[in-house]
DNA sequence: AATAAACTGACGAACGTTCGTAAGGGAGGA
DNA sequence: TCCTCCCTTACGAACGTTCGTCAGTTTATT
């Protein structure tokens, strides 16, 4: 399907060049169109746009729910941790990861709004499902009493953020030094004993 | 001097459209003067967006060395405490900060080197500067056997960077939302006792 | 025969850039 | 004081290029 080949190649550009800085032409070329044929899958940018940037909500949402919906109970530590580190090989190994990491910080001022919502609601659902697990972890004594759940849950997307920040400006190497070193502290700072 | 108004607006406009979405017609019509007006001052786009770079880039390094290269030694806890929040409150009102952090992110493709090097910089300077105050800490018993100078130094730079990707992202309260839950976790991950 | 999806061709608008030119001010000599 | 030369800075007009977009036509599939 071509409309899908046009979707895939649209979210590298946009991912690697920004919105402003993909375009039409680049991406037909590579789908192996010219750029007028994308209008009869596309309204236009706009709609392409959008379109690619919805499903890579979906899937990241999805990737976390799958992660954090986990019927089974791990431990914490080896949920957070595990956590951290397929995000990071996701954000290695997927386009999707990037693109709405990129968008998210620095989003097309014209379609802002429709972005922001989307990104917010991601952010909102890691935060509740990364609560339920805290406070389950503290009902059992496994963080300190000194830190409370949102404390806990906070801190950790902030490591998590950090993690995306080395991803995006570092390597995959400088990533997991920095992964090392807060996952460290971080542990310690949370753990009761 | 024009000149100078020219940076100041340019940097601006980069910092809010980035580089390919900031047109020098924007800019010149802020300033009060023709696109072309522009080439008076600078040989083109990219002199006026170097230039413009590079200046912020002294400016962010030297507001690290001030604060890190004091000559008075504060408690480890007090200095990085207080980086974090004179951090978060240059941010909120240079524009330097927001600039120098985009473009560190997503440079232009075709300056990519040039930013690269620039950036990789600064955040060796932060490095090292931090580094010595960590190891000063560890022989003094600030910091707990368990964590390394260096490993205490990689983390606090992740909460920084945690704490940059809430600004850019949220706003001023919820990023000050994490920071105290980050500091809180962090201090008490790599504190003696 | 019908329909989807590719094509060619052209459009106005915006981009960064270059040209020649004119206004203004300071320096130096008559 | 006046005149001239030069340098700076601004301008209008236009450049070639690229942008996203629209219309009409051909090709391929069913």
């Amino acid at each position: 399907m071509t409309s899908n080949k046009i979707r895939e190649i649209a979210l590298s550009h946009f991912a690697k060049n920004g919105y402003e800085g993909a375009s039409l032409a680049d991406i037909s070329a590579e789908v192996g169109i010219k750029k007028q044929s994308i209008y009869n899958h596309f309204k236009g940018k706009d709609e392409l746009f959008l379109t690619v940037f919805r499903d890579a909500a979906e899937r990241e949402m999805q990737f976390t729910e799958s992660y954090l919906l986990s019927g089974s109970k791990p431990l914490l530590k080896d949920l957070l941790y595990n956590f951290l580190h397929s995000y990071s090989k996701r954000y290695e190994q997927e386009d999707d990861t990037r693109f709405f990491l990129r968008m998210a910080f620095f989003p097309p001022v014209h379609l802002r709004g429709e972005v922001v919502e989307y990104s917010n609601k991601h952010l909102d659902t890691i935060g509740k499902l990364l609560e339920q697990h805290f406070v389950t972890a503290a009902h059992a004594g496994t963080i300190h009493p000194e830190v409370t759940a949102a404390t806990a849950s906070a801190a950790f997307i902030a490591v998590l953020d950090g993690m995306f920040v080395e991803l995006l400006y570092g390597n995959m190497e400088s990533a997991a030094l920095r992964l090392n070193a807060s996952w460290l502290v971080y542990w310690r700072g949370i753990r009761n004993n």
